[in-house]
DNA sequence: TTCAATAATTAAACAATGTTCAATAAATAA
DNA sequence: TTATTTATTGAACATTGTTTAATTATTGAA
């Protein structure tokens, strides 16, 4: 009988539907005022029902975290024509950038906010990041093996870069470039992106 | 009559009792776990009587955080006489890093954790760490004029250094290297910022 | 259709949080 | 000593995530 199926689907689609209306709360609210209750209320449930979708709060945030991974990788493979590797570079810099300020909330919960990553050790559901890491990691290979970047050690300047964009967009987000009008910060942050793709690069073309 | 005056220093050292405590008790259970019952029952005073002293919860947590950038900017100030503006700067990424997973609790605090930042806009609490965010612009600026690095937008350099070595810094901290063998993240780390204090810098000595 | 079993949903309760406030105790100045 | 100001308390409030016993809905078989 196919009524299992369609239990299972339904609960599927309930899942979704959570998930959903957490992330709606989080942009509308912040993520940090965005109760059980409130979702619950949301989708016009009680909010012990939540529970029989997900074991707690953290599971919504997870699921939500990996959609979001989901999205930067979709981005990632937009990249895939690319040929020459620095071009490739740069335009991840620019592309990571833009995703990361344009999905604070998706951002935040990936890279930046606490209580997140800690759970996720256990199992190996680092793939769906690693697979985002390891496009970056490939293409930083291909730039030192074709000359562009004279540094033989591959994981220390993907790294290095993945922290140079990282660390711009975590210090937006998280509101610590006081130092400088709001309005300029995208402007300085594309100076930043050019300076380091420029200097990266060794002179031998 | 001298009690006010008294009187004035007991407050303080009661404020500097609890900060203490509540700084203690981060490091001890994690920033997260440290309610302010916690942190009155260790100092033997009802919970209540916390407010007297500080205004909120978070006002405890900004003076921990001003504590941070005191802490940061003396070590900073280790470099006075270092003259060569490119050795200082790499010394610079050293410390900062050094500081940051050295002092984790103060570092998330004072560049990660939410809800921070945003009490501060009001007024201009900024400039205790303007102080320090000045002493890298400075630092940078020496760099571009004795035409140690090729770009003139100082501004666009200063935050892609501090971006670069924030960034490592904070995907350490909130546990964002699952990539890479806990053991193995420092020499990465020190690989990174060999690779980027070398090919900053332009070659016209 | 009827009925027992299974599943989904709920409301109420729990413990922990930050915070407030009237009541109490302590310290001070007259 | 006494009146006043200050410090401290403990109880209370609202809000959180989460659990659970009771209730309602749904299902598959008779």
């Amino acid at each position: 009988m196919g009524t299992e199926d369609r239990k299972e689907r339904e609960k599927l689609q309930m899942r979704q539907l959570i998930i959903k209306t957490a992330m709606q709360l989080f942009i509308e609210k912040g993520m940090d005022n965005v109760s059980i209750r409130a979702i619950a209320e949301k989708i016009e449930y009680s909010p012990g029902s939540i529970y029989s979708y997900f074991k707690d709060k953290g599971e919504i945030i997870h699921a939500i975290h990996t959609e979001g991974f989901e999205k930067l990788y979709a981005l990632q493979k937009t990249l895939d024509g690319v040929n020459n590797p620095v071009d490739k570079l740069a335009q991840m810099g620019r592309l990571y950038m833009k995703f990361a300020l344009e999905n604070r909330d998706y951002y935040d919960l990936m890279f930046i906010a606490k209580g997140v990553a800690e759970k996720i050790t256990e199992k190996q559901e680092w793939e769906v990041g690693q697979r985002s890491y390891d496009y970056l990691r490939e293409t930083v290979k291909a730039c030192i093996e074709q000359g562009y970047i004279n540094d033989p050690n591959v994981d220390a300047v993907t790294f290095g870069i993945w922290g140079f964009v990282h660390g711009m967009a975590a210090l937006i987000i998280r509101g610590r470039c006081a130092m400088m009008p709001e309005d300029v910060i995208e402007h300085t942050v594309n100076g930043s992106l050019n300076f380091m793709y420029t200097h990266l690069i060794t002179n031998n073309k």
